[in-house]
DNA sequence: AAAATAATTGCAAGCTTTTGCGAAATACTG
DNA sequence: CAGTATTTCGCAAAAGCTTGCAATTATTTT
């Protein structure tokens, strides 16, 4: 069994099973607890999984390059996330909106009649706004980074000086309260606290499994950013403490 | 039997079984280890299959991918523009592609061991490079022209100023021998011009039925570009006149 | 048709990746 | 805080891959 099938197994069966220690992925597989402990670690490099003590959990990482689009489910989380976003929406705003899916499905779920500027350095997201007429894109260049398919770097940086938003809407590979909003990438850590800057306010947009994750590099602590929303009731038990911000 | 039958049947046996080993292959066509080994590495150049230790796999197998159709018609005007165009590239070469068709093409057929920085101001190129591992992209970022797909603006130029790019693929409307290069939109006509600027050598890819068009603006006259490639024969009739130019 | 050139093929030696094992370290549990 | 479960690390064997070279075959040129 090649190692790509093997890995290719063990996220469809995350798809199922939301968490798997390592133990039974060896007997399913075949093969020895190393040789999945190392898959498992190369997905987890490609974020494309979450390795915790006792297994690895999905991390709904959904590549926009894998044909997910149009991908916002009915009544899934991530749509309650962005119909609670789309409420902040307001005409003749500057938004920004840096890469991630969360932004992309945003975009796409913009009102054709809303007049915007949005603010990217999101390939896929410029596209996905290609038959809203209303919007004007602003597309930030720099070197490309295919992985996370945005462009990054100095010139990015010297772009978003220049700029004042009105809403930033950042997204995050986790939140927590103590450690506050996290993400894989160094670079991009940096990149969204400049975009931060670049706004009048930021909003962050997770959806219930980001909750308590907490990933490398810290973009801010909580208090920093001026309203989080999620698919959860604000009132909900796994959002105490998460004091100074507004919950939504 | 023959080097291309051979690779059809490798394309064939993947679709159905996802994957296979050289080994196996190699005992299968009753041709030595390397022979596939070499056939394969030929194919993954083109992108029709993915190599990887132990094996190789269909490519649609590990992303989903497969729904993208390469949009070149076998045999077609383009194809034979795209491959002497493609005969062109070097390794670490610095290239700028603009926006349009016949350059979002050429990228996708860019063999994917080739080691180039590409620059463009055309998210959907950049994009359509995200599975070539040597390419490095640059995105220009500005004002996003939803119709055209492209960046432009006062930003774009900016940061081409800073480029030395070896060679200029340039996508136009139209070709005449007296009116030179032209193009529909006025603002990037002055777009090509300033990349034309920064790479040493700019070369035009048209086909056919592009020769003799004349549109609104002119990019330059013919003899300032250092080759014409079109489909056909350089020493075709339609092509008398067009002095000052490499023909290919 | 002969010579020159180019493309293809197979081989062998050397190199890299992958794998499983056992010991050691670390994290959880009651 | 001890005991158990889980994870990490280093290593060496095995499997697989690469590279240069020389022989062969095909193609083009003279």
């Amino acid at each position: 069994m090649l190692k790509e099938e093997r890995q290719q197994l063990i996220l469809e069966h995350l798809k199922a099973a939301k968490k798997i220690n390592l133990g039974d992925l060896s007997n399913m597989l075949k093969v020895s607890y190393d040789s999945v402990r190392r898959d498992v670690i190369e997905l987890e490099d490609k974020g494309l999984l979450k390795k915790v003590h006792g297994g690895v959990v999905s991390n709904s990482y959904l590549n926009i390059l894998a044909g997910q689009r149009k991908g916002v489910k009915k009544g899934g989380d991530l749509e309650i996330v962005i119909s609670k976003a789309l409420k902040f929406l307001k005409n003749n705003q500057i938004i920004i909106l840096d890469g991630g899916t969360t932004n992309f499905f945003l975009a796409e779920q913009i009102p054709k009649s809303l007049t915007l500027t949005v603010i990217t350095n999101s390939p896929p997201l410029a596209m996905a706004l290609n038959e809203h007429e209303n919007v004007e894109v602003i597309l930030l260049g720099g070197r490309y980074y295919k992985r996370y398919q945005i462009a990054m770097g100095p010139e990015v940086s010297n772009q978003l000086k220049r700029f004042n938003a009105d809403l930033y809407f950042m997204g995050v590979n986790g939140i927590d309260k103590t450690k506050g909003l996290t993400i894989r990438n160094y670079e991009e850590s940096i990149l969204k606290q400049q975009m931060m800057a670049a706004a009048k306010s930021t909003i962050c947009c997770v959806v219930e499994e980001k909750i308590g994750v907490v990933e490398a590099y810290q973009i801010c602590p909580i208090e920093k950013i001026d309203a989080l929303i999620t698919n959860l009731d604000p009132e909900n038990y796994s959002l105490i403490g998460y004091d100074g911000v507004v919950m939504v």
